[in-house]
DNA sequence: ATACCTGATACAATCGTTTGCAACAGAAAT
DNA sequence: ATTTCTGTTGCAAACGATTGTATCAGGTAT
């Protein structure tokens, strides 16, 4: 090796074996440290590994151990075709989760699935590549993904927890949170109230139904339902309408995403309309970011690192094959300046 | 079926074989729908897998077939450890490259990285379960991967292009991107800068040395320049320190990131320092979210959609056997609000 | 009647590991 | 001198697909 001289390749146990002058056999439970083999024998196989850099297979690996080391993390697009992974909330979700997850040696692989049928969900669980799956967002898969969850155990979802579920469930109260913040904009003194947002999916239909029941609550106050996309690109010109709809006759604003949020006070200030003086907004997540904004975002905050730790914690329990329960964390009112 | 009882699970091709009362090998044919087997088999069987839920192992195909349809990106966190895969840049980079690869039927792999050796990405490339890899930021480990880029071709890296490299980067100017930023503070009539970043990376150290530039073209100007680390945590207590130590006498700063450029104007805007009256802020990236914050960001554009493409369609050539050049963008200066 | 296609299917090798079981040498116990 | 361990190693059967080659029946051309 000293001067530079490469061995030649090795690609397998077999030819290592040979060279090693031993079986397959022993190479394979040298490289695998295994205190069956003599510890001479083993030193000295794996430095000859080393050496000609070579390392095992690990698909002829996988295939035979049938296990893979391998998460799927999977986002159904089902009522929002035009959403992008680059989603901050989904990413931010996902940096948590990766975070938690190569922690224990795990790799993570990312699916972005439009729903065509089904079977989308069957497929990736039954591919044989996985050790186990996450669902980010039930979309409007939720009987999917409930008929998948009866026999595929190693399945966690991020979404809203419903009676008698039998998927395992991450996530905030939706309804808890969405009447914190209708209730924030009336304790503010705001009486008519607008909700920005795709109710397709459970959760954000939780947030209205919850705001709902809040606005209910208090004589004389109203509430006005503008549906809003997700997709980036479509949202601002969707708000920019929703706001010429609106005119004046609204004072504040329950956006279902942070990003909602943030989108609809760029566009208020455009207008030369004050937040949260004129119209009051709030935002859904507490995304990082939104505590770097000016003004700062008043927003329901899911403890995104949180439901990333519970997320991976009742993952790891049913690849033990130990049954784990849904999770429902109560959100929070995070007050700043926008209401 | 029409009482709902499901078929006996089938688990490999030679069980639906035995069923079909034909041969393993005509089901695989059949199942890839190939013209080779007859018309009627062929939908026979599709039908028996469909009724029955069956789909092939990957993991035995791919061992079959030595492709793997996975994309392995990583990042490496050398002189940042604590440092997350949250970060928004990653995050919105990999957005993109999801976009991308999944939409030419790849998978994406996530490996997040700590250099303990120099073996680290020869583990990667070599556990022969992937087709190709991106790597996200060369961090300090340049030397690492520009040896493993002369024997693994299919790697593309996020980075900078240097001289005589062999490894195919994807980046901007970042030199041109400093100076830009510089150059911008100056036209405002800054003179005192300062630049906050690690600069122990290529990208950073480049931006720092393109401002250096701008400024001693401009007599009288001068540029101090502040260790500032990306870990978000760390990142405000320091830049905070940094403001205290700058006092008044600054007026312009060249934050190396958006994120930096966030946190310095949110804190700025703590201790009453306008933006960007007394002290104008530049940012680098240009993250979705810099045109959704107030003030909004002036900020070096990366454009990291066409960045993502250029990956991708680097890698697609690479993987084809083909060579592909490195891209070196040129940055473009986005004037908004905040200088 | 023989030779020659052609369309459809079966056979069997292969990908590179892991792992239960057999084998074997040398030492200790009888 | 035979038996019984004990510590190592080799052998060979999985794992579940893909794919080149052989086979074979039935039809057409000679």
């Amino acid at each position: 090796m000293e001067n530079g001289v490469k061995p030649a390749k090795i690609k397998n146990i077999a030819e290592l074996a040979r060279l090693a002058g031993v079986s397959a056999g022993t190479v394979s439970r040298a490289l695998a440290d295994m205190s069956l083999v003599n510890k001479e024998t083993r030193e000295r196989i794996q430095a000859l590994a080393r050496e000609h850099g070579f390392r095992p297979n690990q698909m002829a690996r996988r295939l035979r151990t049938q296990r893979t080391g391998v998460i799927g993390v999977v986002i159904p697009l089902g009522h929002e075709r035009r959403q992008h992974i680059s989603d901050p909330f989904f990413m931010t979700l996902f940096g948590y989760l990766a975070d938690e997850l190569t922690e224990s040696g795990h790799d993570l692989m990312l699916s972005r699935v439009i729903p065509g049928d089904d079977e989308w969900l069957d497929r990736i669980v039954d591919s044989g590549m996985l050790d186990g799956a996450l669902v980010i967002g039930q979309s409007d898969q939720s009987a999917v993904i409930e008929r998948v969850a009866q026999y595929y155990k190693p399945l966690v979802i991020w979404g809203s927890h419903r009676e008698g579920q039998v998927q395992c469930t991450v996530g905030v109260d939706n309804a808890a949170g969405g009447r914190l913040a209708a209730q924030r904009l009336l304790d503010r003194g705001a009486r008519r109230l607008a909700f920005f947002g795709d109710t397709n999916g459970p959760e954000i239909a939780d947030r209205l139904a919850g705001a709902q029941q809040a606005v209910a609550a208090m004589p004389g106050a109203t509430l006005h339902d503008f549906p809003t996309h997700l997709a980036s690109d479509e949202m601002a010109t969707q708000i920019s309408a929703n706001l010429d709809d609106i005119g004046d006759s609204v004072d504040g604003i329950v956006c279902a995403s942070d990003i909602i949020a943030m989108t609809t006070i760029r566009l208020l200030h455009e207008r030369g309309i004050s937040v949260p003086d004129r119209v009051a907004v709030t935002g859904f997540d507490d995304l990082p970011l939104s505590q770097r904004m000016v003004p700062q975002l008043t927003t329901v905050r899911q403890d995104i690192a949180a439901g990333a730790r519970a997320m991976a914690e009742a993952l790891r329990l049913r690849l033990a094959g130990k049954d784990a329960p849904s999770t429902v964390m109560t959100p929070e009112l995070i007050i700043r300046e926008s209401a």
